[in-house]
DNA sequence: GGGACGTGCAACTATCGGGTTGCACATAAT
DNA sequence: ATTATGTGCAACCCGATAGTTGCACGTCCC
């Protein structure tokens, strides 16, 4: 009926995801202070190894939320802002999509 | 530093990891076709328990996205639209975070 | 009262996800 | 050439969670 892009449903699953993990949510707060930052780098702000931070940033990177771009023997992580488009589409719509059946309702209640 | 009130930012988190579920989403999108149901009814339409059904609503209703109240013998489910405002909010500013933060740093890269 | 229907509680299983350690490999720096 | 630093891969541990089944209890209907 909404006449989704199909393909957008997963790609949203994929940024709730990632964003229901606390420790992912800082990695992505730090990045916003720093860009352009090795998963070492982090790893040293937080209190959990570096694989720990390589497996989040792979998360974050299949959600489309984070890029790693090597540079030498170092891979440089940026945010990508353009990740998080659909997901804040799906989500406001979902609000006033709620609301308006809300409004139906009371209305109908009145009646 | 952006001075938040604090139990904010755990509400945001049960609302994230609330929706990370596919058959919570789901179950969201039955409310929103039929209010006030019930959960058996719910189960009749999903591939899953009754009691799957329940425990999702239980998380769902510790998010403060779905309040059940009872009726007889039963218990009806409703949406709460006013649990995802918060989270909404934060998702915009995250986005808006992120695109101020990427305009600065093409700034400085161009300079 | 007695069946039917819906809910609540508990135990149990199995998979997934976040985290760890250990080591091999590649790229700098001296 | 050697050392140091950073990444990549694999195996493993453990707690959380999505799911199940089974049964007891409350409520409506005849």
């Amino acid at each position: 009926m909404t006449a989704e892009p199909d393909g957008e449903v997963e790609e949203v699953g994929n940024v709730l995801v990632a964003l229901a993990d606390p420790t992912r949510r800082r990695l992505l707060d730090l990045l916003v202070a720093h860009d352009a930052v090795t998963a070492t780098t982090l790893a040293a702000r937080l209190p959990v190894s570096r694989q720990a931070i390589v497996k989040h940033l792979a998360v974050l990177d299949a959600a489309g939320l984070v890029v790693g771009h090597r540079v030498g023997r170092e891979v440089r992580y940026s945010l990508r802002p353009a990740g998080l488009d659909a997901t804040t589409r799906w989500m406001s719509a979902l609000a006033t999509g709620w609301d308006r059946r809300l409004a139906v309702i009371k209305r109908a209640a009145e009646a």
